[in-house]
DNA sequence: TAAATAGTGTCTATAAGACACTATTCT
DNA sequence: AGAATAGTGTCTTATAGACACTATTTA
């Protein structure tokens, strides 16, 4: 790709892209997961200047024909470990100063994950990659990763009450409702009505039994899953 | 800015931007109105070559020193002589070949503008600046604007219901409550009642009237105005 | 049998939707 | 007086929220 040749009518300035200075590009990731009745996000503590020794989000430079969502995935296995995520763009953040190293425009992605499917691994350019509860962040955050995730936070946040998926993505396959209902008074940070909780949530018919149970000192819980997507052919 | 010097032990490999290749970073904007009981978008005509002759979204180049807001704001009052809009981040769109120039990573942004507030100009890389209804856009479009049109047209539909914010930048400064029912109702492609409609718009108290009214061959009809925002501080 | 968690139903309050006529101004 | 648009209220239905006890399993 990027083999076109310029044609000479586009070399005039306000239409040639090689006369303008760009910017280096990065995938910057907001991983979230529930664990321990606390939203937490990863994050990697830095090896390398600038910020050195101080806790970012996982991320990189976009390479020569891969998309941002490409990027983002590689990087987030590269660095962490860890795949089969949802992702989802979040927005650019591109304050002209944001990384003293030189320009450079990141976009932000929300990633997904339940807490009993990750295997953490430290990469090549982190010397370690931590789980933190939001609300106990370590400070100060490398780069705008302190805005960034209070951007991905609130927008994760606003987002659970509508979308379905957010739920299913931070769960593990099959689940209870109460775990379930633990999600979602995690991330609202209140506390809800056991059966209306339930009531709502089967109504909704995204849910299905899977069958089997969870046994522990009490009365088994029934284990749920979410419905395979519907077709749009009924 | 930018003009950090690298030290020494940054420049390895995984963390000097200066070795990766750099995108192309353009902010595009698509511009949407209600016109003629229709959701209209703004396209200029392209004058150079690629996609020379077809209709695109107007954008451009971000600058070294200023962030994707600034950037789609002077590309907008550049091309269009747009002005006084809202303006907010859409996504990224990032397929490699999506510019056959070079690599070129957009930042799609939406903006909104009140159709009679708008005088339009052709700037300097626009033959003609024109508005489409999003029902009717001439094909093809530059680039992958189709794509990101069906993008911002579905995003402004569905925060359409829960965020007056739109019905807000959409109207001039004060209407009728029969003129924001047509927005509503132009966006939504279904009809409202008019009663239900006025009964759900005064109890949100965002808006007060005006004092004015507007004259016809035909009852007045009373003037409204969205009231300032409340502080935080009661 | 005690401890621990799972699971269940009704009533009330609020919000949303269906529905049709009168009011005011201008020509 | 007729044309044109503005403005108004009630009833019904659906949704959301408050609220407490019984059921099942294991140790």
């Amino acid at each position: 790709m990027n083999t076109t040749p310029l044609p000479e009518d586009s070399l005039q300035a306000g239409y040639d892209p090689a006369v303008f200075p760009r910017p280096s590009v990065t995938a910057d990731i907001a991983l979230f997961t529930v664990r321990d009745r606390a939203l937490q996000v990863l994050l990697i503590q830095r090896k390398e200047w600038p910020f050195m020794g101080q806790w970012a989000v996982p991320g990189g430079f976009v390479r020569p024909g891969e998309t941002l969502e490409e990027a983002a995935r590689r990087e987030l296995a590269e660095e962490t470990g860890v795949s089969e995520v949802l992702l989802e763009q979040l927005r650019a953040f591109s304050a002209p100063d944001r990384d003293p190293r030189t320009w450079v425009i990141t976009v932000a992605f929300t990633a997904l994950v339940a807490s009993d499917t990750l295997t953490l691994k430290a990469g090549t350019d982190a010397a370690e990659a931590l789980w933190y509860p939001v609300n106990a962040l370590p400070a100060p955050l490398a780069f705008d990763h302190a805005a960034i995730l209070e951007y991905a936070a609130a927008s994760l946040r606003a987002r659970l009450e509508t979308d379905l998926q957010i739920a299913a993505a931070l769960l593990p396959k099959s689940f209870t409702l109460t775990k379930m209902q633990d999600v979602y008074e995690t991330i609202s940070s209140r506390a809800l009505d056991k059966r209306n909780f339930r009531k709502w949530v089967l109504s909704t018919d995204f849910l299905q039994l899977t069958g089997d149970a969870q046994r522990g000192a009490h009365r088994p819980a029934l284990l749920y899953e979410f419905a395979p997507k519907k077709t749009l052919s009924s």
